[in-house]
DNA sequence: ATGTATTTGCAAGAGATTGTCAATACCCTA
DNA sequence: TAGGGTATTGACAATCTCTTGCAAATACAT
């Protein structure tokens, strides 16, 4: 796992906007940059993973840091499954991805496109958007759903 | 606005799958039907319109009856603002689109690619997917949110 | 027209996320 | 490198969106 931002990097980026490096946010960071390729958390699952590291960190932290580190585009926000958001590192080409969700059972595949990033930045930068983020959802049902009879669908 | 389903055809589509077209359900179609090119509605928008229109259609109804019509392919379930989920009718090219959102100010620009949607066809394809809504999400700060310097942000 | 399974409305509930506030701890400056 | 101002944390309450259980109403196939 290549990592992109050390502590100190980290803390300049905070410290530009009048922010802190804290040790909370810090092994947060760590804990994504660890994580395997694809893998995504929600607020839940990384403050589950802390508590089995022996980190206490509160859910709200947990909550605040991941919105916090969203918006300053270094994860990603994904809207996967329903009722609760993942976050994973926001990578760059050639590790940027997108996402193809089965609405009924959430199975995800990922894959990559670097039109659909091209795409993206080019039109951020029509409209004098600073781009954080793109990704294109495809919402669809899998084959084995699509077999499936369940009642209420 | 083109009619894309007369209430006939969504009653088709309805009892197919062992379903029923109630008023309501009609009634909140239209509703989508006759919304201006790119507007798009959350859950409690649709109802207080509903409610202006002198419809009494339950907030529960309006939940279930977004998320039935989502599942059918009919709407799209928007991820713009925090918080909560908008819908907007599903259409095809050339009116398919796709959504430039500031983090910030949740401010939305929509905008149109062939190639994106073709992307998403052939991932679905690939995979066995039956399709149901592709869109690109591009996540970025607005020109007006970057020059302002609001605290905690 | 009738029977039956689906749907609705209401109220209660579930679950994710946020707000409050005192205590703590970064980080800048002297 | 000590001190102070301010961002951040943790605990917990509150909020907010969305879901569900249940009884009554109602599509729709026959």
């Amino acid at each position: 796992m290549v990592n992109l931002y050390s502590a100190s990097a980290l803390k300049a980026e905070l410290n530009a906007k009048g922010w802190r490096l804290t040790p909370q946010r810090e092994i947060i960071l760590q804990i994504f940059q660890e994580l395997p390729q694809g893998d995504h958390l929600s607020a839940e699952d990384l403050h589950q993973r802390l508590v089995a590291l022996d980190q206490d960190i509160s859910l709200s932290t947990v909550y605040r840091t991941l919105k916090l580190l969203a918006r300053m585009g270094i994860l990603r926000q994904l809207e996967l499954a329903e009722g609760h958001k993942h976050y994973e590192l926001n990578q760059p080409h050639p590790y940027h991805h997108h996402h193809l969700v089965c609405v009924k059972c959430s199975k995800t595949i990922e894959f990559k496109s670097t039109s659909i990033l091209n795409v993206g930045a080019k039109q951020a930068q029509e409209y004098g958007y600073k781009l954080l983020d793109c990704q294109l959802t495809i919402h669809a049902i899998c084959p084995e759903c699509q077999r499936s009879l369940i009642p209420g669908w």
